[in-house]
RNA sequence: GGAGGGGUUCCCGAGCGGCCAAAGGGAUCAGACUGUAAAUCUGACGGCUCUGCCUUCGGAGGUUCGAAUCCUCCCCCCUCCA
C-alpha cells in the first residue's frame, strides 16, 4: 500500500461517496496542500452534532496537511437553500454576519486547527457580481437541469412552489467553488446536486473540478429525520454538559449504533461491533454503552471534568430518582394574597406554559412538592412559604413566595 | 388573461350548516413499567377566575336561531390553457 492508498483509505472512512476517487488520489499524489472547502450557512451559528460529522472529516484533512475554507454563505443566505421550508429571507446586516461569524470560530475551533482554516464569505466575490454576469451564470443551465435537484423535483411534482431565484442558489455555490478554486467540497449527501453543480461550474470557467464528497446525513434524536433545529430533533453543541448527557441518553438503544458509528472517535468500527454484539446476545446492558458515549461526546466539547459531573448526576437522578444537587431559584409575588393555587405558581415559575396544562399535570400525577406527589388541584402555597417543585422526571424548582 | 383545485389547531391531514376546541397520524408532555430522558402500554395535548366561560379553522364583511362548513369582496398557493 502506497502513502496515497493509505491516506484515501483514511478519507473514505464515514464519507458516503467521493467524486471521483481516481481524481483526488491523483491530488493527493502532488504533494501540495489541498483547498478543502465547505460551505455554511450564515443563520444558523448553532452546530449541533450533525454538523460535526463533516467538521470532523474537515479536521482529518488538515490532520493531512491540507487546508480548509470554512465559507460562510451570507450572500447564498439571502436565498436560503431551498428545503421547501423556507421562502425568501431578509438578508443579514454586515454586523449580523460578522456576529456569526465569531460565534462559528467559537464552535468550530474546538474541532478545527484554527492555522489552517480560512473562514471566507460569498459576500465578497457575489456582492461585486454585476447583473449581467449573473444573468451568463445562470445561462450555463437549463430549467430542467434544476428540477432534477431533487428538492425541486419533489416539490415541482407535489405542487409546491419554486421562486425563481431559487434556482439561483446551486448556482451560485457552484460559482463558489470558482472564486475560491477549490480542490475538494465537502457536504452533506444531499448537497449533491450543489456540489456536482460546483465541478460543471469549474470546468466551464476553465478550472479543473473539485473533488466532491459527501458525508451522510446524521438522524436526530427522533431517528428517523435528519439533524436540524428546526425539527427540533438536534443536540447543539453549546449545549449545557447535563442537557447534551440527557439528549444522547434519550435516543433509542437502536440509533445509538448510528451515533457511534458517526461520532465516536474514541471507539473503532471493529469495537463497535462488538459492543453491539453483546448487547444483542444480552450479555451488556446498552444503557452502559449508551452512557459511555454521552461522556466522550461531552467531553469533547466541555472537556473531562464536565462530562464526568454529568455522568454523575444522570445517575442520580434517573436511575435513583434523587433531587439533584442544584436547580433555579425562583421568587414569586403573592400580591397580597395570603396564599397561591398550586397551577397558578407553576406556572409563574415557569414549569408550564399555561394554567390549564399546570391543571392537567396535577390531575396526571406528574408533579410534586417537596418529592410528595401533589394530585390535588386544589392545593394553596402559603406566602412565606418556600418548597421545591417538580414537574415530571427532570424539571426541578425552588419557589419561594414572597 | 381564461378554466379548475386549494389555504383547518405545533406539523401532516379529515370535516363541508347544529352532536366541533374540530377525526386520524406525527411531534410534545405526563403516568405505568424499566438497570436508560431506550422500547412498550395508558392518558393529556387553545386559553382562563376550569363540571363553566372566552378566543380559533387565510383576511374582511354578510346570510342564519346557529358557520370551519353557505354568500360577497380581498390576499396567497397549485394545475392546465394562453
Amino acid at each position: 500500500m502506497t502513502q496515497v492508498d493509505e491516506t484515501l483509505a483514511l478519507l473514505k472512512r464515514g464519507a458516503d461517496e467521493i467524486l471521483i476517487e481516481a481524481e483526488l488520489a491523483e491530488r493527493l499524489r502532488s504533494g501540495r496542500p489541498l483547498r478543502v472547502k465547505a460551505g455554511f450557512d450564515p443563520t444558523a451559528p448553532d452546530l449541533h452534532l450533525g454538523h460535526t460529522v463533516l467538521i470532523n472529516k474537515l479536521r482529518q484533512f488538515q490532520e493531512l496537511g491540507h487546508e480548509v475554507l470554512f465559507l460562510i454563505g451570507d450572500f447564498t443566505g439571502m436565498i436560503g437553500d431551498p428545503s421547501g421550508k423556507s421562502a425568501t429571507r431578509p438578508p443579514l446586516t454586515r454586523e449580523q454576519v460578522d456576529e456569526n461569524a465569531r460565534t462559528y470560530e467559537a464552535q468550530i475551533f474546538k474541532i478545527l486547527d484554527p492555522q489552517k482554516t480560512q473562514v471566507v464569505f460569498n459576500s465578497s466575490w457575489m456582492g461585486e457580481m454585476k447583473a449581467g454576469e449573473l444573468i451568463r451564470l445562470a445561462a450555463t443551465h437549463t430549467v430542467a437541469r434544476m428540477l432534477e435537484r431533487d428538492d425541486f423535483h419533489k416539490r415541482y411534482a407535489n405542487a409546491q412552489p419554486i421562486a425563481i431565484h431559487e434556482f439561483l442558489y446551486p448556482l451560485i455555490q457552484g460559482y463558489d467553488s470558482v472564486a475560491l478554486r477549490s480542490d475538494v467540497e465537502l457536504g452533506g449527501t444531499d448537497q449533491k446536486f450543489n456540489l456536482l453543480m460546483g465541478r460543471e461550474l469549474q470546468k466551464h470557467f476553465g478550472q479543473p473540478p473539485q473533488v466532491v464528497l459527501t458525508m451522510p446525513l446524521l438522524e436526530g434524536t427522533d431517528g428517523i429525520q435528519k439533524m436540524s433545529k428546526s425539527l427540533n430533533n438536534y443536540i447543539g453543541i453549546n449545549e449545557h454538559p447535563q442537557e447534551m448527557f440527557g439528549k444522547i441518553m434519550s435516543i433509542s438503544d437502536q440509533l445509538m449504533w448510528r451515533y457511534y458509528e458517526l461520532l465516536s472517535l474514541r471507539q473503532s468500527l471493529d469495537g463497535i461491533a462488538h459492543m453491539r454484539a453483546s448487547s444483542e446476545r444480552g450479555e451488556a446492558n446498552p444503557k452502559v454503552f449508551k452512557m459511555e458515549l454521552a461522556h466522550e461526546i461531552v467531553g469533547r466539547f466541555h472537556g473531562r471534568t464536565a462530562a464526568d459531573q454529568a455522568l454523575a448526576d444522570w445517575e442520580l437522578r434517573f436511575s435513583q430518582r434523587r433531587m439533584p444537587e442544584q436547580m433555579p431559584e425562583i421568587s414569586i409575588a403573592s400580591e397580597g394574597a395570603e396564599t397561591l393555587g398550586l397551577a397558578r405558581l407553576l406556572k409563574e415559575a415557569g414549569l408550564t406554559d399555561s394554567t390549564s396544562e399546570a391543571l392537567r399535570l396535577i390531575r396526571q400525577g406528574g408533579v410534586r412538592i417537596d418529592g410528595e406527589r401533589a394530585a390535588d388541584p386544589q392545593i394553596e402555597i402559603r406566602r412565606g412559604a418556600s418548597h421545591v417543585l417538580q414537574v415530571g422526571k427532570r424539571r426541578f424548582v425552588r419557589v419561594s413566595v414572597r
